[in-house]
DNA sequence: GAGCCGATGGAA
DNA sequence: TCCATCGGCTCG
C-alpha cells in the first residue's frame, strides 16, 4: 500500500540535487515512547560538500561532527545550532561529504503529539523551519548517523508535488558565492514552508 | 518584515 | 575563546 512502505537505502543512491526534489512530498516518520509523529517533507537544501562553502564538510573538512557525512547516502546527520537540533540527510557517494537539510514539513500524523511538543504555537508554526519540525517530531542528537530506511526515524513515499520551486539557501549570509547557489527547493504555495 | 538577542556545544 | 544550515519576541 502506498504510503505505508518505508524508502530502500537504493533510493537515496542519486545525485545529491536531484535527491534534494525527489524528497520533496516523501514522509518522515519519527517513532517516541510518547507516540508516531510524521509530516511531508515540503522544503530542502543541498550542500555539496567540499566545493560548497556553506557545507560544513566544504573542503572536505572532517571532524567528529561531519564525519557521518563522509559515509554512505541514507544516513542522517544531525547537528546542534544554538539551541535547536537540526537534521540532515547524508547523501552522495561514499567519501563525498554532501547532504540535504530538511528545512520543513506540513503535519500528517501525531497531530497532538506535535501540539503539545510545540505548545502555545498555531498549527502553522509547529514545522515551519528545521528547528521547529525536529522539536515537533522529537528528533534530537540521538539519532546522529541513523540509517534512514528503518525504525525509529524513516522516510516513506508520500506524494508527487505539482510544482517544486527553487531559490538561494537561508541562514548562510557569510559564504561567498556559495550564498546565491539555488539549491534550496520547496513545494510550490505550501504554506508550511518556512519565512 | 526587520531587528535584537538568548543559550548550547563543537571546533580552533 | 568563537560562532553557527535558528527561534521567539518586540515594534511597527
Amino acid at each position: 500500500m502506498i504510503g505505508m512502505e518505508k524508502l530502500s537505502n537504493a533510493f537515496y543512491q542519486q545525485p545529491t540535487l536531484e535527491l534534494a526534489k525527489q524528497l520533496l512530498g516523501c514522509k518522515l516518520v519519527k517513532e517516541t515512547p510518547e507516540g508516531t509523529a510524521a509530516g511531508y517533507i515540503v522544503e530542502t537544501e543541498a550542500y555539496m560538500g567540499p566545493m560548497d562553502q556553506a557545507a560544513h564538510s566544504y573542503q572536505n573538512k572532517r571532524t567528529k561532527r561531519t564525519e557521518v557525512m563522509f559515509g554512505p547516502a541514507g544516513i542522517t546527520y544531525t547537528y546542534v545550532m544554538h539551541t535547536h537540533c537540526l537534521v540532515n540527510v547524508v547523501s552522495g557517494l561514499e567519501g563525498v561529504p554532501e547532504a540535504i537539510l530538511i528545512r520543513a514539513v506540513e503535519p500528517v500524523e501525531g497531530l497532538e503529539l506535535m501540539a503539545e511538543r510545540r505548545k502555545g504555537r498555531k498549527q502553522r508554526d509547529w514545522t515551519n523551519g528545521p528547528g521547529k519540525l525536529t522539536k515537533a517530531m522529537g528528533i534530537t542528537q540521538q539519532d546522529y548517523g541513523h540509517p534512514l530506511d528503518r525504525s525509529p526515524l524513516y522516510i516513506e513515499y508520500g506524494y508527487t508535488p505539482d510544482g517544486i520551486s527553487e531559490g538561494k539557501r537561508i541562514g548562510i549570509d557569510n559564504s561567498g558565492e556559495a550564498r546565491d547557489y539555488p539549491w534550496r527547493f520547496w513545494v510550490t504555495g505550501n504554506r508550511y514552508v518556512s519565512r
